[in-house]
DNA sequence: TTTTTAATGCAACTAAGATGCAAATATACT
DNA sequence: AGTATATTTGCATCTTAGTTGCATTAAAAA
């Protein structure tokens, strides 16, 4: 469906993700955004920004929902095809720029798919 | 921990994947056993049962948890890496025998891992 | 058979996310 | 600008997966 209409709570939450290159989890703009946007339209926005290609969506190994820019993907059409990260000590969620490839499955027509890693970030990995 | 008790429960339960080589939601464990097992003692058993490494979990797209048999693992040593896959025709959902390695992304250390895939089944896929 | 210790069931709780609807607001139209 | 129209929003309520505490039950050890 889309974002149709550039309203407040669309630009405090697209402000979000601004200058930021990791991923956000919904849990985590529910807090920062409270008092300021009700969650159900977090949801809702975040729903239509994936529809149109602004974000896209993982979900990360505790089952909550993460959202995180897209580069080069268009309306209905996600072409990253990337990892993802999470961080065990800090908790630290971003997309990894690796280039994934689908491996071709006999017989088997794949449509989605997700990649997530767990451990230690650059930050808390102490090197 | 681990199952140290071998109980009604846990042979029901260790049944239900007997001959079978797909993956099991706890949501349809816990419809399938209803009246048999309580579904807090469902979720405490798989979990047991994964320490052991008779099982191994993961989240589907939808984020509900699914278990499949192990092959190879043992106490707290899953060694199992391997992609899991939903049909998203019939639901199927089961662990694709393809070894996957683990990719090295510098600075950064790699301790769990997941990989799921999602389309049509080789009964839905029509070929 | 008794004692010990783990497993179970139950009720209540938590938390992420969804839904229906009335009120508010952005955009289009004149 | 002022109004009409359709989309967004907030709110309350609901749904559902999973968890917790505790008293009771049932394995296994003594």
């Amino acid at each position: 469906m889309g974002i149709i209409r550039r309203t407040k709570s669309v630009d405090l939450l697209l402000n979000q993700f601004k200058d930021k290159e990791n991923a956000l989890s919904t849990v985590h703009l529910i807090k920062q955004l409270d008092k300021k946007i009700n969650k159900t339209t977090i949801y809702r926005i975040l729903d239509k920004l994936e529809d149109d290609g602004v974000l896209h969506s993982f979900l990360g190994f505790n089952g909550v929902k993460w959202y995180a820019k897209c580069k080069n993907c268009s309306k209905s059409k996600h072409t990253d095809i990337h990892p993802h990260f999470q961080c065990l000590s800090c908790g630290k969620t971003e997309c990894l720029d690796i280039n994934f490839t689908i491996p071709i499955i006999p017989n088997r027509e794949i449509m989605n798919s997700q990649f997530l890693f767990q451990g230690k970030c650059e930050m808390c990995s102490g090197t």
